[in-house]
RNA sequence: CGGGGCGUGGCUCAGCCUGGUAGAGCACCGCGUUUGGGACGCGGGGGUCGUGGGUUCAAAUCCCUCCGCCCCGACCA
């Protein structure tokens, strides 16, 4: 009998939410830290399995990591006006610290652009010195009114890339060039979710940018999740900064700027993108275990010769499966099926004493939950089909995310059906309005534009709100 | 910041209305039997009832203070 221990996502798809965070073992409120989560081992492996595969295509597009203090002069945070207003309200500050108040007291960073806009500033003398090109990974801190673990905690863990360009042209050129190399691309072949490419409009953009890119998934309510984005600074930094260089002419420049990152909210987009009612689902190339194996036996005799079977199996696994046997004693197999289905594991083998004698195993795969998703297979040539399965899998989760996202879009021709749309999905629509005017429409329907597509259409329309003809189409939904 | 809810073994909660020796389920420990979809029996350990004050012979229970957490809305990766 299964335990009635995660909410059906039908009946409350936020309390769904919660519970799978809860019982995959992912995080738990740190109850004693407003606003911050403990990431558990289970949560933590797989922002590892993330790092690992960012951290790859951070590196080959040819950046480098380094490390910046946690705390920034509070008077770093005002130099860029938009940039103020923007973060201002939810930085915390340390106003004492050695037993005495600061005279100059220092905020806990919200985002680095400003003390490493100041260290960028000494570093930078020359043309010679351009592109300079780092990345960061840390945590950073922002006091959020409401927050939902992964989705919005105060305190979260991401990357955060800092480049330095001495053209407008080689800045925009890096901003997408992280944006399809190593954010797309990611997103979509490891944790397998179909994401829109777009530039963000003047009222979402990040503040103190001149242009803010982003990609956006659709999550299984509908709503829009960000899932990652990056920023032309244009010299808006370099100018409140003083980030200069000399040209080869002798003259002296404002560098160009950007700024890019992607944080543990991507652990949110992946349990909002494949889970099921029976716990998470792990995309196989994301899934730190792709295969546990479960040994059944009755007495010491067939626990023997079990793991003396698995032991042969697995014999030339290492570099080709991520693996795991779990030989707990004091668990029945059952109760570890209901655990492993809950972790997200993408197959699980079962390999018990009729195994050993038929030279069989149970193979079940996660994407199909229960005893539908169990066969019996034979142990010859069982590496090949599981790597195969694996990568079945795989792509299968990525069809079925697409499919599911396209099942919930549509294009609208007018503001009535902008506001049917966004009940369900994103709505594709003509645009020609002004920041009032989305203001507005987020205040009628709580949708906002979540992007402006990269991939345009090539006959106008007519403007869902202005009714003006324009070029332009843009995504509406409603986002976390 | 507004609105709501809750603080009692590790967890989920009952007890509070109507004051009188602190309970249950799960988890944990021991032993035995079990083990192909969340095992069972027997035994056992563990709680200054969020904090401070008040009322009372007596407070988890009644009154007040403070603190914390969760949920729902407007802002945000």
């Amino acid at each position: 009998m299964p335990k009635d221990v995660i909410t059906p996502r039908a009946t409350d798809y936020n309390q769904w939410y919660l519970d799978i965070v809860r019982e995959a073992d992912l995080a738990e409120p740190a109850e004693v830290v407003r606003g911050c989560i403990v990431v558990k081992a289970t949560g933590w492996g797989i922002w590892e399995m993330m790092q690992r595969e960012l951290d790859q295509r951070i590196k080959a597009t040819g950046h480098a990591n380094v490390q910046f203090p946690l705390l920034i002069p509070r008077s770093f945070i005002m130099k860029e006006a938009e940039h103020v207003e923007g973060f201002a309200p939810e930085v915390a500050e340390v106003t004492r610290a050695g037993g005495e108040d600061l005279s100059d007291p220092y905020v806990i960073r919200p985002t680095s652009e400003t003390i490493i806009g100041y260290f960028y500033s000494r570093w930078i003398r020359s043309y010679r010195d351009l592109p300079l090109l780092y990345n960061q990974w840390c945590n950073v801190m922002r006091w959020e009114m409401r927050t939902r673990p992964f989705l919005r905690t105060s305190e979260f863990w991401w990357q955060e890339g800092h480049t330095a360009h001495a053209t407008e042209a080689e800045a925009e050129a890096e901003t997408l060039k992280i944006l399809h190399e190593v954010y797309a691309d990611f997103v979509e072949q490891i944790m397998a979710v179909p994401v829109i490419r777009g530039l963000k409009t003047e009222k979402e953009k990040f503040p103190g940018a001149l242009r803010s890119y982003c990609i956006e998934a659709m999550m299984q309510d509908g709503r829009a999740l960000q899932a990652g984005t990056s920023h032309n600074l244009g010299q808006n930094f370099a100018r409140a900064f003083d980030i200069t260089y000399t040209d080869q002419n002798n003259t002296v420049q404002h560098c160009w700027t950007t700024s890019w990152g992607v944080s543990t909210r991507l652990i949110g987009a992946l349990i909002m993108t494949h889970s099921d009612d029976e716990g998470l689902v792990l995309p196989p190339r994301l899934a730190p275990t792709q295969v546990v194996i479960v040994p059944i036996y009755k007495n010491p005799e067939e626990r023997t010769r079990v793991l003396e079977t698995i032991e042969r199996i697995t014999g030339d696994w290492q570099g080709r499966l991520r693996f795991k046997v779990d030989d707990r004693d004091n668990l029945t197999p059952g109760f570890k099926f209901n655990e492993w289905e809950l972790k997200g594991v993408p197959v699980r083998l079962e390999v018990g004493p009729k195994d050993v004698e038929k030279n069989s195993v149970a193979v079940a795969r996660r994407d199909v939950p229960g005893r539908e998703g169990k066969s019996f297979v034979p142990q010859a040539g069982l590496t090949e089909r599981l790597v195969a399965l694996l990568d079945e899998m795989q792509t299968g989760l990525f069809r079925r995310a697409l499919t599911f996202r396209e099942q919930r879009s549509a294009t609208v021709r007018s503001y009535d059906e902008l506001k049917q749309q966004v009940e369900q999905g994103f709505a594709w629509a003509y645009w020609d309005g002004s920041a009032d005017d989305e203001r507005r429409i987020q205040e009628e329907t709580r949708a906002t534009i979540r992007c402006i597509p990269l991939e345009q259409p090539e006959t106008p329309g007519v403007c869902v709100y202005t009714g003006r003809e324009t070029m332009r189409q843009v995504v509406f939904a409603r986002a976390y």
